[in-house]
This record gives structure tokens, C-alpha cells and sequence, in this order.
DNA sequence: CGACGGAAATGCGTATACAATAGTCGTCGT
DNA sequence: ACGACGACTATTGTATACGCATTTCCGTCG
């Protein structure tokens, strides 16, 4: 085991061309954060599956400790769960969270609207609709890990775009948590976002239009909501009773 | 000094067994965390105020790997800042940050309180009310941690009355940088939501009256923000070319 | 008198060790 | 043969100690 680790270790050095010790320190939690949660936003990491400690702080080359560092970090933004003594595990949403999740993004990004409208400018119209386009182009590919986390990059930005960096990081968060309802309540092959929503809301955010693009923001996460298969599946206590007598 | 102090404490703690909190497991961090946050909330640590991992683990007798677990939470919260290779100290907002996390509150808690108000039950009022009334108290009698604490929790339990448990963090989160920007940008002796302002919204939530109960947030909430003075603090780089050609 | 350089101090990150616990598997008794 | 109890293992949680980087302060030199 030790070797294995050590192997692994010495690799991983070699690929960064530090040889002997790694002072990248921040910089690299930071990118192995990044990993996981991309990892978990695209469905390569599916609700559910186990996040060993060990595991992980092999397969990336750094310590235990800095692994459970990421890990609550990950765990007070809800992508992971921590349950005591069991380790760490992709979260599985419930449909309450789902529901609350809407929700909020319901509130907070139409109310972001107006502002975002205001604000616009034609080079972040650029840039947005840039990430529109690249995010239809991989759903047509057929990258689904890709058009994923676009279309979490495209509401993101443009929350950031308000000038709120509150509510941007809000929306963010949300961002990342709608992926996660979208593995286990979505329906394969309808992800959300798909269609040309992202490109028509631009339009209307160029216009200046806030009332419109709110309106539309509005219809579009109402469409991404109904498009999911809510089921409960009832984690606690399943009805013996009634799935047997029948 | 301080060694000497911590460690007799640290070992009558451990003879006596820790009476009323078990010191063993990860409860006693959530209560470092409490005793920390709370220390923050209540303005009896003041922004800027450093914090370093030595002291604060001779000060709760715990090692410093459960402090700077604390700390990481903390900073994600944007309770303290974590500077690299410089410690962590008590956040002190931006004037653009006291902007953003006020317009959030407005987004947030206004657009809460219809829900709010159709979930309202005798008994959440009573208990609101109980609430309202030890702030009240608090303010007359000069306990102006208690009362900041207690307003802060008020505005959060609201929130968690709507029923989404995520616009609830959200707003406690809110609540608790409004703290520090209180702290900063407040003027002593007029602090936020005094006057009967909880009393008052909590009648229009009992009538099940949202419209009003969102009005009045707005205006309450406008009103804590138009008692700050906001002066710039130019924190880094100070405009000297500015400063002396005046 | 100012500037440069070294030594001490502080902070951060990692590794290692140890303790505690939940899950698993085997054995024993009825 | 089946169930229950107990030991073992795997994994997490926490503390301690070390190495490295950076900052700061002070002394010496120009």
C-alpha cells in the first residue's frame, strides 16, 4: 500500500517536474477542488458514489489531510455528504432539495434579470453567446459531461454579470447543485437547458429588455423543472407493508 | 503566560470531564465554531482582529488541525479572511460588499415573505415574537451583543419558515455578514432594526398579509442600509497623488 | 545615514501516529 | 441448520511533529 502510494507519489512529481516535494500547495488544492467538482457536475462521479480518503489522496498525489480539506469543502457547498464514520459521498438529492433548489434559482436569477440586462455589454454578449453555441455543438456531439457543465457555466456568468458577487456565487452554487438533481431525477437524452433557451435569452438581454429576459429565465427553469422525473424514493423505512401486499 | 493559563484550564477541563459538553467528539468543534462565530456576530471580536492558530488552540485545547478546519468554514462563510502566509483575521467588508449583501437581502427576504406569510402559525408567531421581544429588551438594556445576535436570528428563522431550507441558509448567511458590516459601517448607539420594526412585520405576517409583510421588509431593510456610513476606507495602494495635490 | 543581507519568527501544508467506530466475517451454541 | 455473539479489519477523526516559504527585524557595510 505504502508503495503503491509512493509510486504514485513519485509520479505525480515527475509530471509537475517538481522533483522531491510539491510546494504548489494552494494551487493545487485548488485544481484537485476543481477536478472533483468538475467530476461530479458532469456525471463522471454519479450521486452515491463513495469518495475514499485514501483513495483520492492517491490518485491525486497529496495527503490525506489536504483531501479532507476539499472534501468539506465540498460538503458545505452540498456536492458531497459527509456522514460520520462512513466517509464522504456524492450527495444524492432528495426532491425537497430539488424543489427548494428551483426555487430559489427561480428568485434569484429572474430578479437578476433587469440588472443583467442593464449591464450587458456587447463584448460579454460575446462571450455568452459563445458559450451557447459551444454548449449546443457538444449536446449535438453528444458530450453530454461538456454541455453540462457549460450550461452551468453560462447561468453562472451571466449572474456574475449583475455585479452582485453575492448572488452570483449563490447562483453558482445552485448552478452545480441543479447538475447533480439533473443525474438522478433528469431524463436521458432530455438534459436540460437544450434548444436554443440560452440563445434567445441573450437576445432579449442585447435588446435590454430585463421584463422579457426575466419572463423568459422564468419559462426556461419552469421547463428544466418539468422535465424531471420526480420520484420519491423513499430512502427511510420503505413501505414493506405495502410493496409486498401487493 | 497564555501557555501556562491554557494548559491548567485544558487539564481541569479534562479532569472534571467536561461538564455540559463533551469535549471528545466533533461536537466540540461545532462549538468552537459556534463560539467563534457567534464572538464575530457579536462584535466582540472586530473586524481586522487576527486570529491565530496557536491562540485559538491553546485558548479551546484543542490542536491546531481542528482550528484551521474551523477557520476554512469560516472563510468560505465569509466570516474571516484568510490571507496566504498571513493568517486569518476578522473579515472586514468592502463598501461594495456591504452593497451586494444588502441587495441580496432585498431579493431574498422580501421575495420570502409571501410564502412566509401563507405558512405562518400561531405557534412560529409566538415564538417570533418571544424573539422580537428579547431583542427589544437587549437594545434597552444596553446588551448590544444580544440584541445584534438575536436580530440576526430573527431574520433567519423567517426565512426558515418559508420552508426552502436553502434560501434559509442563505439568508442566515447574509445575516451574519450584515453583522460585520454593522460593525464597520455602523453608527454606534443607532443600530439596525430597532424601533418595533419585528413587532410590526410579524402583525402583517399573523393577517397573513404578504404583500404588506414584503413592503415593509423592503422599507425595514432600506433602512438598516441608509443608517451606515459608508466612507470608502481606501484599504490598499491610498491615493497619495490624490491625497496631497488637494 | 541608508541599503543590503542574514537570522529569528510566523504561518502553512504534509506526513505520521494513534484512537475510535462501523462493517464484516467467523465461530459457537442451541 | 440457524441465529447470535465476538473478533477482525477497514476507514475515518484527531493530534503531534516536521519541513518549507515568507516576512520582519536587526546588524553590518558602503
Amino acid at each position: 500500500m505504502n508503495q503503491r502510494r509512493a509510486a504514485t507519489e513519485r509520479k505525480a512529481n515527475e509530471k509537475t517536474g517538481r522533483p522531491g516535494k510539491n510546494g504548489d500547495g494552494p494551487e493545487r488544492h485548488e485544481s484537485i477542488y476543481h477536478a472533483i467538482s468538475d467530476a461530479i457536475i458532469e456525471h463522471r462521479l454519479k450521486p452515491g458514489a463513495r469518495l475514499r480518503e485514501d483513495a483520492l489522496s492517491e490518485v491525486f498525489g497529496v495527503s490525506r489531510t489536504g483531501i479532507r480539506k476539499i472534501l468539506q469543502r465540498l460538503a458545505l457547498e452540498q456536492l458531497v455528504t459527509l456522514t460520520p464514520r462512513r466517509g464522504a459521498s456524492v450527495t444524492r438529492p432528495t426532491a425537497d432539495e430539488a424543489k427548494d433548489v428551483f426555487d430559489a434559482r427561480q428568485m434569484i436569477e429572474c430578479g437578476l434579470m433587469p440588472e443583467v440586462a442593464r449591464r450587458m455589454t456587447p463584448e460579454a454578449a460575446e462571450e455568452l453567446r459563445d458559450m451557447a453555441r459551444r454548449e449546443r455543438e457538444a449536446l449535438k456531439g453528444g458530450e453530454q459531461s461538456t454541455a453540462i457543465k457549460l450550461s452551468a457555466a453560462f447561468h453562472g456568468r451571466l449572474a456574475r454579470l449583475s455585479g452582485n458577487a453575492t448572488l452570483a456565487d449563490f447562483v453558482e452554487r445552485l448552478c452545480s447543485r441543479s447538475s447533480l438533481i439533473l443525474a438522478v431525477y433528469g431524463n436521458a437524452g432530455h438534459l436540460g437547458c437544450e434548444s436554443h433557451d440560452h440563445e434567445d435569452l441573450l437576445s432579449f438581454l442585447e435588446q435590454g429588455n430585463g421584463e422579457r429576459a426575466q419572463a423568459f429565465m422564468s419559462r426556461h427553469l419552469k421547463a428544466i423543472e418539468a422535465s424531471l422525473s420526480i420520484h420519491e424514493e423513499e430512502e427511510e423505512t420503505p413501505d414493506l407493508y405495502r410493496i409486498f401486499s401487493a
